[in-house]
DNA sequence: CTAAAGGATGGAGTACACTCAATGGTCAAG
DNA sequence: CTTGACCATTGAGTGTACTCCATCCTTTAG
């Protein structure tokens, strides 16, 4: 897939896709004319870029997970705990959005306040 | 509360405090001596910040929902609508995360793979 | 009264994640 | 064989969110 393919189909911008092939989250083989094939999955990697980026992940972040799910096999334990260790700061990212949630849905329903100096948050955190 | 209080109880830099009350996210009353006072509702008010900051929310729009949340009263359902949207935008961020979750989690469970090419995940958004 | 700790302001610098502009090569249609 | 669409590289510029520095003022302890 050249790029204008992979612009039309994830929306991203040719800068922006040849900024994260710059960081190495995507890659793609050269053609003897210059021009650069990106293979299929890219689709699902940028996918994964856009959702993980709104979640907060750092680009780099990303990586590491785009890096060790490329790998063929999962190599040590090493890797599981990489993983898990993502897997837990998801649960606890989790957990703080059911939190603000909450916090929102009150003042939504007509309880007072939630941040007002006369009436503190019980227990954000 | 003067800012080397708040630094403590917080752990946040002094810079970062003043770089807030810049933006407007804090606030303070000045006293006759030049020295900036900080309520106490301040302290959650920062960890509110942190918090959302650390979920992908950018400081345009912690401030939205903090300024929001000082409003004596619920103005319209203008206000309510803008809530609401938050509360649906973080319903979808923990849609994605748990589907993030669930791809990872699987790898470490010994499935093969998951962004590799041959192997395409079925649906991630 | 002086020194040290803590406070304020202003402006420059940094890291991250793009975004834009300039310049030039490649290819398919007419 | 030229024109236009598409590709590449390089380097500069932007917005966000800090971070550092220099300089100066205020308060408290000795």
């Amino acid at each position: 897939m050249l790029i204008g393919e992979l612009v039309k189909q994830t929306n991203l911008s040719r800068d922006t896709i040849r900024f994260y092939e710059k960081m190495q989250l995507i890659h793609s083989i050269t053609r003897n004319n210059g021009y650069k094939d990106y293979p299929e999955q890219t689709l699902q990697q940028v996918q994964l870029i856009r959702t993980a980026k709104n979640l907060g992940f750092s680009l780099h972040e990303i990586k590491q997970i785009l890096t060790m799910t490329a790998q063929q096999e999962i190599p040590a334990d090493q890797v599981h705990t990489i993983f898990q260790e993502k897997i837990d700061v998801i649960d606890e990212k989790i957990a703080q959005l059911n939190k603000i949630k909450l916090m929102l849905s009150r003042f939504t329903q007509g309880e007072p306040c939630p941040l007002r100096q006369d009436c503190p948050i019980p227990e954000l955190n």
